[in-house]
RNA sequence: GGGCGAAUAGCUCAGCUGGUCAGAGCACCUGUCUUACACACAGGACGUCGGGGGUUCGAAUCCCUCUUCGCCCA
C-alpha cells in the first residue's frame, strides 16, 4: 500500500470512496485482530448481540453496532487489547418459519419432507444465506475480529449448549414436566414466558350458566374470555367465604352441551369480586386452573389440539360434541357460544378489556395447554445474578432499569426450555422403549447409540431446546468454553461491557449473567449498556410491519456512513430513544451529513495551509515561541479531551471488578463526548483558532512555522477524539498529516491525553475573542454592513495592553476592526462595550451613532447587571447565609460582587457622559 | 392490579450527590457568496424548569401530594 499523494484531497467530500478505500486497508491490515503480541495490554472485550442468521439489517441494529464499534474503537486507540466478537444467532423458530414458507410455496410441509431432511434443507439455506448481515455491518465501518465469528450452530457452541443442559442436570436444576405452558399454534411449538408477549385486546366476558345436577333450577353462572375451554371444565371454584356459593360447595353441575358432570369445589385463589365469583376449571387450558386442578386432584382433559383446533385429547373422551371436533378454535368459540345460547346457557356477554399473550415471533393468539416440556429450575441461578448486581461487579446503564432486573430475578420462574421444533439443538436425552428393560432416561454429553441396559436401541428426545439456551451462554461459548483450557477463555472471559436494547433483559441480559455466574463463576460483563430505540416522528417503534423503517444501506449510500453513525451517536443521550423521519432521510441525518462536510472543509483547508513539510511536534517549541492564540487552542484540546474521556469513562472499575458507587453512573454518555469533540475541532479550533491563524500562515518566518506546528497538532488529536465516531473520514484524513507514518492507521493510532501541566491558558486571546465578539455585536447593532472596515480602540489598564495589542491582527481578520489600544476614550461620539477584566471597547462611528439607541442599550445592560447584583448583595447580606454557607462559597459571591459593582459603575459613569 | 420512570425554550433532550443551572443541538428570525465550507459564517429572539404544599440561608435539583404521559410485570 502506498501512502495517497497529500495533495490528492479531492474538493468535495466523497464518503462511499473513503469507505472503500479505508476498510479494507484496515481488514487486510489485522487492525481489528486481537493477536497475541497485544498481550500486554489490558483486555477489552464486547460481545456482540448475535443477530438472527437470517436477519437482514435495520436500523435498530446500525444503532447497536454502531455504539459497540465506537466503544471499541476507543478502547483500542486507548491501548488496550480491544476483542469485539462478532456472530450470529441460529434464531430457531424465525429460521424455521422462513423455511417452511418456501416448502409452503412449493405446496410442502416439513412433515412431507421429514426431520433429517428439513434439517439439511435449513442448514443449507443457512449455509447460502446466512451471515449475510455480518457483510453488512462491515459497511457501516463496524471494526469486530471477524476471524472471530461465531454461530450459536455451530459444532462448538453446540458443544457448550449439550454440556450447560447436561451440568444443569446434574445440579438438579434440569427437570421435565407437565405442565401449562405458551402453546403457539402456528408455529407449533411451547414458548417461554418471555417470548409470549401481552397485548391489551378488546374481548368479552361471557356468562355462563351451569345448572346442578340435582336440580336444574339452581345453579352457578360463571365468567368466562374463552368460553370454547368449557369443553376441558373440569370443576367450578368459588371462594370457602362467599355466602352465595356456600351452599352449592361440593354438589354437582352439568356441563351444557356435552352433559358432563363436574364438582363445585371451594379455593380461596377465587376472586369473588372478579365477574360472578364463580370460575369455571379448565386445568388443561389454563395456567391457573391447572394449579387448581392439581390442589383437587381435578383429571385435566385436553380438548384443543397441536393446530388450535377442538379435539378430544388425552383424557378428553366424550368431551367434544362430532358437530365441533376439529374445528378452529376462533370458530369453535362463535359455535359454542351460539350453542349455548340456544341451549338458554348463556346469560350474558359483556365486552371486556383484557391482556392477550401473542407469540412474539408470529404474533399469533398464544393458546395456553397441557404438555411435557423440559424446565431450568431458575431460583438457585437468579440468585447468583443478583448478588452480581448487588456487589457492584454488574451495573446496568441507565441506572433506572437495575430495579426492573431485580424486581423480575426475585420474581423469576422455571423456564421451559424446550421446543417441538425441529431446528435447533436436540434435547440430549436418550429413552430405551424395550418393554420389561426399563432403564432411566439417560441425559448424555456425548450420543447414546445403545441402551447400557439391555443393549437395545434408544430414541433420543424429539424436542429441540429454546434459542436462548444457546444465546445465554455466548459470552463464554464464544470463547471456547466448556473448555476449560482455552487460551481466550481464559484471557478474554470475563469481559467488559454489552450493547443492547432494554427489550432483551430479560430474554438474554440476565439469562447471560445467571449463566455466567452459575458456570464460570463470574459475571459475563461488568457492565450493561441499554440504548434507546429508533422511532418514527410519531414515536412509533420502526418496524417492517408499520412500513416506517429505515435502510441503513440506503444512508450509507447517499450520505455516508460517517453520517450515519454521527447522527445517531450524537442523538444518542444515555437510555434516550433517537426520532429520525423515514420519509425525509435527508433531513433526518442532517448533522450527520453537515458535520462531515463541514469536517472535510476543515481538513482540506487546514492541511492545504498547513502543507506536506513535516512539522516539529509541539513540545519541542519554546514556550515563548508559543503565541496566546497558541496557548488558547492547546489549553482547549487539553479540555476537550478531559471532557471527553470523563464523558466516555471509566472504562471499567478501578478495582477488584466492582463498582464504587462513586463510579457506577459514570460514562458511556456518548452524545456529550461527541458534543464535547464537535465543539472542539469546530467552534474552536476552525471558528476561532483557524481563523486567527490565517495571518500567521500566509507570512513567511519562524512563526508560521510554530502555527503550522500548532494547527497539525490540533488537528492531529481532534482527528483522534473524533475517529471513533466518524472512522472512515478521520482516517482519510489524517493520512494526509505531515507526521503520519507511512502505514500507520489513525484506527490503531494513540489516544490523546492531556498535557500533564499547562503552559499557560491564552488568557489575551480570550479577551480578544470578547472583543471580536463585542465589536460583532455592535456593528450588527448599528447595521453595518459586512464589508466595511472599522475602527476599534480598546481602553486596558496598563498592564493589559501590550498583550492585547498583539490581538490587533486577530480582531482584524475576525471582526473587520482597526484595533488600536489605548490608556483612554477616545472623544467623540462612540458605541461601546464592557468587557472583563475592566477593559472597553470603543467604534467610532461618525455619523452613525444614534445617542437615543446607545443610551437605550447601556440603560438596558445596567438594568440588568443591577438586578442581578440585587439578588447577589441580598444574599450576601443574608446573616445566615454568610453563616451557613461553605467559606469557599461566600468568598467568591463576595468577589463576584466586587466585580460587579465595578461594572456597574463604570455603566452608570458611561451613561451620564451620554447625558443620561 | 403491582413496579419503575418521565414531565425544563416550537422539537429532542443535558442539568450527577441542593449555591452563575436556566443550558445544548435542531427548528425559527435578520444579515452575509468575508480568498475551506450557504451541508457555511455572523447576529438575534425564545422557558414564572407540569400544578400545589413542605424542608432549607438558598430548590429545576430533596420530601409530600395532585395531574398527565410512557415502559415493564401480573
Amino acid at each position: 500500500m502506498t501512502a495517497p499523494d497529500p495533495g490528492s484531497l479531492p474538493t468535495t467530500y466523497d464518503a462511499t470512496a473513503l469507505q472503500d478505500a479505508w476498510y479494507p486497508r484496515w481488514d487486510a491490515n489485522g487492525v481489528f485482530a486481537t493477536p497475541p503480541s497485544r498481550g500486554g495490554a489490558e483486555p477489552f472485550v464486547i460481545v456482540m448481540p448475535p443477530p438472527n442468521v437470517t436477519a437482514v439489517l435495520h436500523v435498530g441494529h446500525g444503532l447497536n453496532n454502531t455504539v459497540q464499534d465506537v466503544l471499541i474503537r476507543w478502547r483500542r486507540m486507548a491501548g488496550d487489547d480491544a476483542l469485539w466478537v462478532p456472530g450470529t444467532d441460529h434464531a430457531g423458530i424465525a429460521t424455521q418459519n422462513v423455511v417452511e414458507k418456501q416448502l409452503a410455496a412449493e405446496g410442502l410441509t416439513r412433515f412431507d419432507l421429514g426431520r433429517e431432511p428439513f434439517v439439511e434443507r435449513v442448514a443449507g439455506f443457512v449455509e447460502r444465506t446466512g451471515g449475510a448481515i455480518l457483510e453488512q455491518l462491515k459497511a457501516i465501518g463496524a471494526s469486530a475480529d471477524w476471524a472471530r465469528t461465531a454461530y450459536t450452530f455451530s459444532p462448538a457452541l453446540s458443544t457448550a449448549v449439550r454440556e450447560a443442559f447436561v451440568r444443569l442436570h446434574e445440579d438438579g436444576l434440569v427437570y421435565r414436566g407437565k405442565r401449562v405452558i405458551h402453546w403457539c399454534p402456528r408455529c407449533g411449538t411451547s414458548l417461554s414466558d418471555e417470548e409470549a408477549e401481552f397485548t391489551d385486546t378488546a374481548g368479552a366476558l361471557y356468562h355462563l350458566r351451569y345448572p346442578a345436577a340435582d336440580d336444574p333450577s339452581q345453579g352457578i353462572t360463571v365468567a368466562t374470555t374463552r368460553p370454547e375451554t368449557m369443553l376441558g371444565d373440569v370443576a367450578v371454584a368459588v371462594h370457602p367465604d362467599d355466602d352465595r356459593y356456600r351452599a352449592l360447595v361440593g354438589r354437582t353441575l352439568v356441563l351444557p352441551l356435552t352433559g358432563v358432570r363436574i364438582p363445585v369445589v371451594a379455593d380461596d385463589a377465587t376472586d369473588p369480586a372478579f365477574g360472578s365469583g364463580a370460575v369455571k376449571i379448565t386445568p388443561a387450558h389454563d395456567a391457573n386452573d391447572f394449579e387448581v386442578g392439581k390442589r383437587h386432584g381435578l383429571p385435566m382433559p385436553v380438548v384443543l389440539d397441536a393446530e388450535g383446533a377442538v379435539r378430544e385429547g388425552e383424557g378428553a373422551a366424550g368431551r367434544v360434541p362430532a358437530s365441533l371436533a376439529g374445528m378452529d378454535r376462533f370458530a369453535a368459540r362463535a359455535a359454542i357460544v351460539e350453542q349455548l345460547r340456544a341451549a338458554g346457557a348463556l346469560v350474558k356477554v359483556e365486552p371486556h378489556q383484557h391482556s392477550v399473550r401473542h407469540c412474539y415471533r408470529c404474533d399469533t393468539v398464544v393458546e395456553p395447554r397441557l404438555s411435557d416440556q423440559w424446565f431450568v429450575h431458575m431460583r438457585p441461578l437468579a440468585d447468583k445474578a443478583l448478588e452480581a448486581l448487588r456487589s457492584g461487579r454488574l451495573r446496568i446503564l441507565p441506572e433506572r432499569w437495575e430495579p426492573v432486573y431485580v424486581n423480575w430475578l426475585e420474581g423469576i420462574r422455571d423456564w421451559n426450555v424446550s421446543r417441538q421444533i425441529w431446528w435447533g439443538h436436540r434435547v440430549p436425552v436418550w429413552y430405551c422403549d424395550a418393554p420389561g428393560c426399563g432403564h432411566a432416561p439417560m441425559v448424555s454429553r456425548t450420543d447414546v447409540t445403545a441402551c447400557p441396559g439391555c443393549g437395545g436401541p434408544v430414541r433420543q428426545d424429539a424436542d429441540v431446546l429454546d434459542t436462548w439456551f444457546s444465546s445465554w451462554l455466548w459470552p463464554m461459548s464464544t470463547l471456547g468454553w466448556p473448555n476449560a483450557d482455552s487460551a481466550d477463555l481464559r484471557r478474554y472471559y470475563p469481559g467488559d461491557v454489552l450493547v443492547t436494547a432494554p427489550e432483551i433483559l430479560f430474554f438474554w441480559v440476565s439469562r447471560m449473567v445467571m449463566s455466567g455466574c452459575w458456570f464460570m463463576g463470574e459475571t459475563p460483563y461488568h457492565t450493561v449498556y441499554l440504548h434507546g430505540t429508533v422511532r418514527d416522528m410519531q414515536h412509533r417503534k420502526m418496524s417492517k410491519s408499520l412500513g416506517n423503517g429505515i435502510d441503513p444501506l440506503d444512508v450509507v449510500r447517499e450520505y455516508g456512513a460517517d453520517a450515519l453513525r454521527w447522527t445517531m451517536v450524537a442523538g444518542l443521550g444515555l437510555g434516550v430513544d433517537v426520532m429520525l423521519d423515514p420519509t425525509d432521510l435527508a433531513k433526518s441525518f442532517a448533522p450527520g451529513r453537515n458535520f462531515c462536510t463541514k469536517l472535510w472543509n476543515i481538513g482540506r483547508f487546514l492541511l492545504a495551509r498547513v502543507g506536506t513539510a513535516p512539522v516539529p511536534p509541539v513540545t519541542a517549541i519554546a514556550p515563548a515561541a508559543l503565541t496566546a492564540a497558541d496557548a488558547w487552542i492547546l489549553a482547549r484540546l487539553d479540555a476537550a479531551v478531559r471532557d471527553c474521556d470523563a464523558a466516555l469513562g471509566p472504562a471499567r472499575p478501578a478495582a477488584n471488578r466492582a463498582w464504587t458507587d462513586a463510579e457506577r453512573g459514570r460514562g458511556l454518555r456518548l452524545s456529550e463526548y461527541a458534543e464535547a469533540a464537535r465543539r472542539f475541532v469546530w467552534n474552536e479550533l476552525a471558528d476561532w483558532y483557524l481563523e486567527s491563524a490565517k495571518p500567521r500562515l500566509a507570512a513567511e518566518g519562524e512563526d508560521r512555522e510554530v502555527a503550522r506546528a500548532v494547527l497539525a497538532h490540533a488537528f492531529d488529536a481532534a482527528l483522534r477524539l473524533l475517529h471513533p465516531i466518524v472512522p472512515f473520514i478521520t482516517e482519510a484524513l489524517w493520512q494526509q498529516l505531515p507526521g503520519t507514518p507511512a502505514g500507520a492507521f489513525l484506527a490503531q493510532a494513540a489516544w490523546p491525553a492531556p498535557r500533564p501541566e499547562a503552559v499557560g491558558d491564552g488568557a489575551p486571546f480570550a479577551l480578544a475573542q470578547e472583543a471580536v465578539v463585542a465589536i460583532r455585536q455592535l456593528r450588527a447593532d448599528y447595521g453595518v454592513p459586512a464589508g466595511q472596515w472599522v475602527d476599534a480602540v480598546a481602553v486596558a489598564p496598563a498592564g493589559g495592553r501590550e498583550a492585547l495589542a498583539a490581538q490587533a491582527p486577530m480582531v482584524a481578520g475576525l471582526a473587520r476592526a482597526r484595533l488600536s489600544v489605548a490608556a483612554t476614550p477616545p472623544t467623540g461620539a462612540a458605541a461601546q462595550a464592557l468587557l472583563r477584566e475592566g477593559v472597553e471597547v470603543f467604534i467610532p462611528l461618525a455619523g452613525m451613532i444614534d445617542l437615543d439607541k446607545e443610551r437605550t442599550r447601556l440603560a438596558g445592560e445596567l438594568a440588568e447587571l443591577e438586578r442581578h447584583l440585587a439578588a447577589l448583595e441580598g444574599r450576601l447580606a443574608n446573616e445566615k447565609f454568610a453563616a451557613r454557607a461553605p467559606a469557599a462559597l461566600v468568598d467568591a459571591e463576595r468577589a463576584k460582587a466586587q466585580e460587579w459593582r465595578g461594572r456597574r459603575d463604570q455603566l452608570a459613569a458611561k451613561l451620564a457622559a451620554l447625558g443620561a
